[in-house]
DNA sequence: TATGAATGAGTCTTCATTCAT
DNA sequence: AATGAATGAAGACTCATTCAT
């Protein structure tokens, strides 16, 4: 992928991540470029929310794997993943509401892996007796986007401070509100 | 309000709940209406889209109504409010992603009110020391909007069973997914 | 005609005359009806147009009898004919600028009749010597209309004063803008 | 400004001109432009319009220069005037027509210049005993422009001969229509 | 008869996309 | 390769008109 593409990516997904809606035209001039520079890149809006939805799958499995969730006290790994996953939680949201996406074989198949990923570490964990049986992997996956994308704009928006949000979502999401764990 | 607008912003909002970039020529044909009969009714999309946030805050209001989460425990009382919530969810969600709703007073006041006595409830937990203290209640306020809007996404995916919904959240939320708790 | 549909057509006379695109809307509305009302006694916009346009020439040509243009020195008759139109103004503007009227037969009889008559004024003026040859009857008979028009916008702006405008079109009329005439 | 939007600037003058209500699609049609295109170069039909009102001021004072209104003769400043305002008869009625253009400061500024040249030419004679003291410039103005508007929907309607146009209008408004003038 | 409600038709406007330079 | 200009398609909106009460 050539630098000029991905930074145009990098332009669309910072725009798209705040106003889902934007115009092709908003997208260009937010790049700097021209509306056919950007059609040039990427021939239609879909192919363009497609590559985006590409690059998110991408960044994810990084972040996966820099969070070498398949390694590990299962704990401290769903700690990890939540801490290396926070910065992409604008990303997260967009593609979490472009529920058109699901209809690119790629993406569903990108989308599978990661979900197969995390649902594995839960997993992981409920075998451990680490974690609850009554609640699903799948659901606990949800939930985990659900939480950190929320996060994301709970930092935004000033209600939650920016070194605070992972320790938010993972007490939460580990420990739940209740008093009384350790 | 008269009985016909009502039901047009019920049909509005089931079509929208589902697909948020609906027509305007979508909705009043799965209202059963000429689109002139929807602009009459509402002029403009944006007018349309403002009462149905309005209807939104109305019937969060009155769940909370109806679920007296000033009374008693304050767990029983989260118990409840997810549970009267619950078959709110797709509207909420719809309302979540609705960022241009964000700019009208009314709506910002009316959703000021809700979070204030949903807060409210999670202070009151915790001055009973039974909520912990290092989750903020802003903080549980918005994951569990969250949650109940993913939970609806959910169930309507398949990845849940309707009726363990409000369990999934309520039992996330509360407990968390370690093991371990009563 | 009934007196209820008379005074329809003068309201919507008085609102046309200031703005010549008003919807039936609006014309409903300044005339204090709903606009079922209003189409019930003029079936669509144009019978409401032509409508007008009959009552304006009924009006002109009443003014023309009251003028007793017919009779008399023809200077002291364009003076009468002045003097009684200038109420007219707004309503003569109006179907001024309606030049769609011209399509209806009923109503370019109508003109015809006016135009017939003032003209007959002119060619009067002319035989007697008293009226210019080289401008034609036609020509004074618009530049009479316009005249009259346009002095009840002048009036309308303030910049004649009420009993002004009569003397400004007669004298301009009649004796031009030069001095050293009587 | 652009040729191209100049172009357009003109051929839309020319359609809406004779027909006042034309729609965008029909001017674009007009100009051989697709709507999209008319709609590029004047977003919406206001700013067309207000287009066309700024275009019709400019071209007015060119020819309030090239008549040289402010020297010689004020008799023959007021011939060349309307000699030269002659061609422009169509579009200064079509934008008499529009009193939505009354509401642009810009426009009420450009008028007023306009104004101001042609009463200061108005004054200039009567301060030299040329012209009458009793009609007012304000009003002469006025007159004028009705007078140049009328004369040109007849020599559209064949009421007079184009040739004959300039010298109708002048010869009506500088010695009226009595005989006895040289 | 008068009216509030409903609507089909047509206009305005914007979008994503393509083209000529 | 990049761009300003152009456009077909589609959505938003408004109007005059009709209908049921």
């Amino acid at each position: 992928m050539s630098l000029d593409r991905e930074q145009l990516l990098r332009d669309a997904a910072a725009l798209l991540t705040r106003r889902a809606t934007a115009s092709m035209d908003q997208i260009a001039k937010a790049a700097g470029v021209s509306r056919a520079t950007l059609h040039r890149h990427f021939p239609g809006r879909d192919a363009l929310v497609r590559a985006l939805g590409m690059l998110g799958i991408q960044q994810m499995e990084e972040r996966l794997d820099a969070a070498r969730i398949e390694e590990g006290d299962p704990i401290e790994a769903v700690r990890r993943l939540i801490e290396q996953a926070m910065p992409a939680s604008g990303f997260l949201a967009f593609l979490y509401g472009e529920n058109q996406l699901y209809d690119v074989p790629e993406m569903d198949e990108g989308w599978a892996r990661i979900d197969e990923r995390v649902s594995a570490l839960f997993r992981r964990g409920q075998e451990q007796g680490l974690f609850r049986y009554d609640l699903t992997p799948a659901w606990l996956c949800e939930a985990l986007y659900a939480l950190i994308a929320t996060s994301g704009w709970c930092v935004q928006d000033g209600k939650i401070a920016p070194r605070d949000s992972a320790r938010m979502v993972g007490e939460l999401l580990l420990g739940g509100m209740l008093r009384g764990r350790s």
